[in-house]
DNA sequence: CTGAAAGCGCTTACAG
DNA sequence: CTGAAAGCGCTTACAG
């Protein structure tokens, strides 16, 4: 039977004490004799009482959640995300709240409202595309958020970002030091800032290595079937014509293109061709070999974010500047990429 | 500046109205003059109001807000269950706010204390083990509550389940049916409810089938390095003497078998041995192959378990008679799997 | 159509 | 150590 829940009052009433002293022992046992306490602990267990949040949050004006707005949780980078914001709260005894945009926007301005009307210590935001007005709303009440992943200009906002030109970098230089000579970078439109980024990455570590050429292969999209048409593309030119080295702007690119590359029997990953992808994401789709990936290093961010979320949280008014915190993306080799066979 | 945030009372004055004026605006618009609500609606936006929600929730003694306790969101059946259950919660513009235990019994406890404490309407919950304590406690206290894959006897629940047999069932019923002979059902200890079921179904399948044989290997756990150690073993029997097609019990021990029998050039996958999964994980670590695996269907579990929830959250006081759905297992074929050579 | 007032269930000084 | 009472910010009959 659906009871309602029993109150205060109703604890102190049947322990014959006043609604203050319940709350006391709840709140601050110490204020009250072990003999009253006894009493008051039976009687919560037993009527089940559950203290009422929403009435405590009233009273006090505080909350112990803090929310966090994922763009999309079936990409392992937010899921990792989440478990460093867990880490960073629960070391001060707060709790993560979770909302899943889903790539829905309308829905990530629910959950953000959501947190704001539930008054929530502070919000962790991965904004996805065209999130400014959602955005500017929170700031605009006052209610500290920190972003994840989001490089835009006049964000009022602590951010915690990768730095994706290293990310690019490190994808190419890799290829480069195993002796690759012909860089591809396969990415989609620059119309996303970490594509941008990484490109320019890749440029530059190119341009540094000196040995090495780079060309550049537009694809429409960033998924695993942008990476098969690109490994067709690549079977209908002759071997020497292709390169030996790609960087793929995504890991579903990555994957797509060692797929399409292994089952028409273009070449070999990663003899023939190596093979980088750029997020280490775990629910990409995966292809016939074991990907070298940049790490995006989605824990740390998440940490870092819930950190600088405490620190704007604890500022006194008026005392808290936002700030920009970069993670170092990092290599994980795996089969995809190889030293260069000899005299290719 | 942190601001405290503005109150219905003070737009009320700013608007020259009264605080009821000012609910009307928002929750009744239709009692209210036109030219009333402009001026509260104008003033709502000047002072960046937002509503409180736990007044609302006070006051109201309702919440729009269902809570979701996941096991472990680094396994995509979980993330699948949140899409499940986000979409059906969504049809009645209830939130769904998740909490990752992460494979934490603590942590999955204070979710659920927190969830209770807000009052949200309902829980969603997947269960770890030994999760008896707290589930037994969400329900003295009325919360309606549904549970995800949790197959325990006296569980006064609605219970959305997964048919385990026919998940051992479907996995080995398609060895056999692309003419496997000699099958291997490689598991940990049956300590998991769902390894026992699933074995119980690949007994069932061999025996139907008739001319296949059935041998049963125990690994330590479940996870990836445990495949590994398998295939290493079966490495060491001649090839007349080992499974021509295995059912692993989890997607990690499946794409560790492969792994093995791979790299030890032991065997062909799917060649001289089949390999299913018991999973589709798309969080497991990845084999050398596409694994062929039985789906679980947590978007339709999610989306069920949501379903049975707002049947209990609706039902008239003492009306609700708990229910357990069972969802279908399905089979994705992928690469691992393959009709068996002739004359093996 | 609009407002005064009670009440939701807590917390917190303040007396005693 | 314990209790009476005000107050947190809403919603909701009820008058007017």
């Amino acid at each position: 039977m659906k009871k309602t829940n029993p109150s205060m009052l109703d604890v102190a009433r049947f322990a014959g004490v006043s609604i203050a002293t319940v709350s006391n022992v709840i709140n601050r046992p110490e204020k009250v004799s072990e003999a009253t306490a006894e009493q008051v602990r039976a009687a919560i267990a037993e009527l089940g009482f559950v203290r009422n949040d929403a009435a405590r949050s009233l009273a006090t004006g505080t909350t112990s959640s803090i929310g966090m707005v994922l763009a999309d949780l079936d990409n392992s980078l937010f899921v990792d995300m989440a478990h460093g914001a867990q880490r960073g709260v629960d070391a001060v005894g707060l709790r993560l709240l979770l909302g899943n945009a889903a790539c829905d926007l309308t829905r990530q301005d629910d959950y953000l409202r959501l947190f704001d009307e539930a008054r929530v210590g502070g919000v962790l935001l991965s904004p996805m595309e065209d999130s400014l007005a959602g955005i500017e709303r929170m700031r605009s009440h006052g209610r500290p958020m920190v972003l994840l992943n989001y490089d835009q200009d006049g964000i009022d906002c602590c951010t915690v970002l990768v730095d994706n030109e290293e990310v690019g970098y490190l994808a190419a230089r890799h290829l480069i030091e195993t002796g690759r000579k012909r860089i591809g970078f396969v990415a989609g439109r620059d119309y996303y800032q970490p594509v941008h980024a990484r490109r320019v990455g890749v440029q530059r570590a190119v341009r540094e290595a000196g040995g090495a050429r780079l060309e550049e292969i537009d694809t429409g999209g960033l998924d695993f079937e942008d990476g098969l048409a690109v490994a067709r593309a690549l079977g209908e030119r002759p071997p020497g014509q292709r390169p030996d080295g790609i960087v793929a702007v995504t890991d579903d690119i990555a994957n797509g293109i060692a797929e399409g590359l292994h089952t028409a029997f273009v070449a070999e990953v990663p003899g023939d061709i190596s093979i980088v992808g750029c997020e280490d994401n775990r629910s990409a789709r995966s292809g016939p070999v074991a990907l070298t990936a940049v790490q995006l290093e989605g824990v740390r961010m998440g940490q870092a974010a819930a950190e600088l979320l405490l620190e704007e949280m604890n500022a006194p008014a008026g005392e808290h500047r936002h700030r920009t915190v970069t993670v170092r993306p990092g290599l994980v080799v795996r089969a995809s990429t190889a030293v260069a066979p000899l005299g290719v």
